[in-house]
DNA sequence: AAGAGTCGTGGGAGCGCTCCCACGCTCTCG
DNA sequence: CGAGAGCGTGGGAGCGCTCCCACGACTCTT
């Protein structure tokens, strides 16, 4: 079934079947209603690959994600964020194309990138995961792809959506202060992600407001996985004397090792070290103690990052936006606090609205 | 630049340009070199709209997500699925396209459907968690498009990867047995499920197999998250009279969820109630106690998917092949055993390989 | 030595759309 | 009342490939 059929059956001609599929207005209401009735009987969906022959357009987006693949999905960043690009395209009748990058040297993107990218088979691309210097931005620029970042860019002109990770990571330690923990330690994500560096940026800054000068050796860097939380921390027990009364992680993931590692020790959590996390991640919710940690709304930032590419798309001129999207502080347990005091909205086994059990 | 430009700088015809891009032999040596060299330097990639245009083939696989969003990632089955799909397309030079409904009615899919199905985007399909009577299967049929099911389907003669979610259930419910645990009680998911049915007759057949009745009051049907199994196994710590000795989750998400409805009433796992999960996912060996469970290979089931799809588009007469991936007992804490006996090689903190702590 | 294959090559046709221009009609306004 | 503008419409050209057929130059056969 094509367009000259539907327009052989509708008695128009091929113009006037492309205008009605495509909402030119400069069609008469017989004439569409006719072209419609015979689409809607036949079941008509126009070719896409014809379509972006003609058009240079594709209308699909590419989620290009770069990490290597262990680190992946151990937290649900990614699946999440998966969700919201994928919510965004769909409402705008784009479809979502996965770049991922599945070897475990970064090989494998290379040529993802000259398959897809050249082969012109996405019309815009949002990148998750970029080191600092991801070598991919300047490639896309010489390409001229329409492109957004999740996770900001330091210097280059580029567009992205973010959380802002230095405000929250200092308000998070400002709260660990707050509760009255003056030897606060930090498990970091690797310093080569822009997260990682930011989070340790608000931590040093919440110190020094509270004129804690910061001790380099309670400061340890991992990846962001629950077995970098469970190392460093194990790690920072091996000097009881110098052991944190608080931990702020990274991640989640991070918190969640790091706590295992401190129950193994026989410490009691927050009784002896008071933990905080950085994510919101559901499974952070249902541990013992629930944990204390940052949320940001990462289903947001993904479908922000869809309006952003689809904008620059239609302009390619415009100039590159950069927004941070909020995060909120999320109070359980591991921090201190007593349940009462809890903030906690969602996510959490106890808070959540019922289900029906049969 | 195009073919044609190609063709041009290096001397030859496009159609000699098509067949060496192409991989057709009957080129002769001297003739590929040159295009070859041409390609490199001009970096050329061919168009894929034209591509697919001309040839009737997008190289592109669509991996069709059709759960309501709530439940897809609060554990990581999808998020692993997606990479082992992704893994095998990018090795096979396809591309991955998301289909995912992200409506909470399971109105989008409808529409994905019609767009990207009818309009070619897709040369096959890999359908993820469909229900019983998924109504898709039968217009993937009179569509003629090549598919494949993750997850198994009774009855309809189609393709399917899945695990022997039966057998596997039956060894696992057979272990609990095996530590003396006599009165089990099985948590269990949406009964519209696939793998909810087998995994509760395998948790049947175990119990038959060792000549204990069956009680239908031990068994509570949830969804597969966290929060299901917290209201189940808050539901059976209303009665404690009949509480039983030992809960098989057919999920780890299920598992997290009544351990901690136990541990909030007060009770010890596994000394109390002994819990065992299922899926494998890393989340589990750093809970307290570390979960143990039945690992199933789900990167693998999606690299097999793909696979299968693709030998079907190569020839769409063949007939369905349905495979069946090997499962593995995991063993942990939460069954029971002791920290010696446990057979757990992998996804737990304490045996991943030492990553560095800088 | 003539016919039949094989091999490397070139070019035409066409995949199913979109985009642009042209055409005829109606309406407006000087 | 005739020029100009606007509207709905149709058709040609072309997007960048693949596929098929044709063709000449070989080699192999009998």
């Amino acid at each position: 079934m094509t367009l000259e059929e539907i327009a052989r059956l509708a008695g128009v001609s091929r113009s006037t079947v492309s205008r009605v599929i495509n909402g030119d207005r400069r069609v008469s209401d017989a004439a569409r209603a006719r072209v419609q009735d015979v689409v809607r009987r036949h079941n008509y969906h126009p070719n896409a690959a014809a379509r972006s022959l003609a058009s240079r357009r594709t209308r699909v987006l590419g989620l290009l994600i770069s990490q290597a693949v262990g680190n992946l999905f151990t937290d649900p960043f990614y699946p999440i964020l998966i969700q919201g690009t994928a919510d965004a395209c769909n409402a705008a009748g784009y479809t979502l194309t996965m770049l991922m990058d599945t070897s475990d040297d970064g090989s494998a993107v290379e040529q993802l990138y000259q398959r897809v990218i050249r082969g012109r088979h996405v019309d815009g691309l949002i990148l998750a995961c970029h080191a600092v210097d991801d070598p991919i931005v300047p490639l896309l620029e010489a390409d001229r792809i329409p492109f957004v970042l999740v996770g900001r860019h330091p210097g280059a002109a580029v567009s992205f959506v973010d959380i802002d990770s230095r405000s929250a990571a200092r308000e998070a330690v400002a709260h660990l202060l707050g509760h009255g923990y003056r030897r606060i330690g930090m498990i970091c994500g690797p310093p080569h992600l822009i997260a990682a560096i930011d989070r340790h940026a608000g931590y040093v800054t919440a110190l020094q407001e509270a004129a804690i000068p910061p001790d380099p050796s309670c400061v340890l860097f991992a990846d962001f996985r629950q077995r970098g939380g469970y190392d460093a921390m194990r790690q920072m027990l091996a000097s009881p004397a110098r052991l944190p009364d608080a931990i702020f992680a990274a991640s989640d993931a991070l918190a969640i090792g790091a706590i295992t590692a401190l129950q193994e020790a026989g410490l009691r959590v927050p009784e002896d070290v008071a933990v905080m996390g950085f994510d919101g991640m559901e499974a952070g919710a249902n541990l013992q103690p629930p944990l204390s940690t940052v949320f940001q709304p990462v289903a947001d930032l993904g479908r922000e990052a869809v309006r952003i590419v689809l904008a620059t798309i239609d302009d390619p001129e415009r100039i590159p936006v950069q927004h941070f999207l909020p995060t909120r502080l999320t109070l359980r347990r591991s921090c201190g606090c007593e349940p009462s005091e809890v903030s906690d909205q969602e996510g959490g086994v106890a808070a959540e609205p019922a289900l029906s059990v049969a």
